[in-house]
DNA sequence: CCTTGGCTTCGGTCAACACTGAAGCCATAG
DNA sequence: CTATGGCTTCAGTGTTGACCGAAGCCAAGG
């Protein structure tokens, strides 16, 4: 007994979600998110959603405006009291990794203002100096390397 | 009334522990590591840390097993039933970075594996596309910019 | 004005996890 | 062999946060 595409594809969207749950993400949120990148056609209301995940309509409703407000998915609206369509803005999953990356930079900020206050006594300060160094050198390189990052390719 | 440099650099182990609690390491676990880096003399035992950090035997056994774990802190046992010694080991650091970047960089193959599934369907693999590019990009960027990183400064 | 569909809000439940403090466990010293 | 100091383990507590589902709210249509 085989597992059609459709089977695959649940399962994968299944582990999508569960990668970005060790990050912080909800569950429901990162299967909304999977599923957004796959689903055709590519929009789908809260309600289809909210079957298709087997997750009840408030969960989808809180995760959706999360996403929406991280900017990863858009809601389209339409006359005549009709639901509103959600879809993945894929170009935005940039911000998503550069927020990531900002926050691995930022600790910098933190051994900065660690060693000022070590000021005057270099020895006690030795250790914490290493790991300043480590975070200087990520703040020097990485911003640049993600500046020259090529945009999408179209189709 | 101003605070004195011990009650600063508290202040300061209190700013780092908390960054870090963002990220899932427990609050008294970054205050052990964030003591650590700037106590003098840079070893303390388990006591020592309980009483410095006001937390728990408990809680202070438990992290610095994690941490001792995690590479990042180095146990010194000695001879004659005397309480063990912990410091920080700077230099493991980088470990605890290159992990997050492994952590980002790993997310391609989730991407590659859905593109695998949605192989004959191009149209409908679009949207997973531009998302697997930009971690591909990572991927071939990241692992070699770290190789590059220098090796902390003696002194 | 009332109904209807559809999202959003909100109280409640459940599980996970950090933290505590006391009990347990060793290895050495007496 | 017993006592002691010192870490580790563990049961219990409190908190946090995801999730559910029912109630609420809103806009358009009857």
């Amino acid at each position: 007994m085989s597992v059609g595409r459709e089977g695959r594809l649940s399962a994968w969207i299944e582990r999508f979600a569960a990668h970005f749950a060790e990050e912080g993400i909800p569950l429901i949120g990162g299967r909304i998110l999977g599923y957004l990148l796959v689903c055709q056609p590519t929009e789908r209301t809260a309600a289809e959603l909210s079957q298709e995940l087997e997750a009840s309509s408030g969960s989808i409703s809180t995760n959706l405006k999360f996403l929406v407000n991280a900017g990863l998915v858009t809601k389209r609206t339409r006359r005549g009291r009709q639901a509103a369509q959600y879809r993945i803005d894929e170009k935005r999953w940039a911000d998503l990794v550069q927020r990531k990356l900002d926050a691995l930079v930022s600790v910098r900020e933190l051994t900065e203002s660690g060693m000022r206050l070590m000021s005057g006594d270099p020895e006690r300060a030795l250790r914490l100096r290493a790991v300043n160094e480590l975070y200087t050198w990520l703040a020097t390189e990485l911003p640049p390397l993600w500046e020259r990052r090529p945009s999408p390719s179209t189709r």
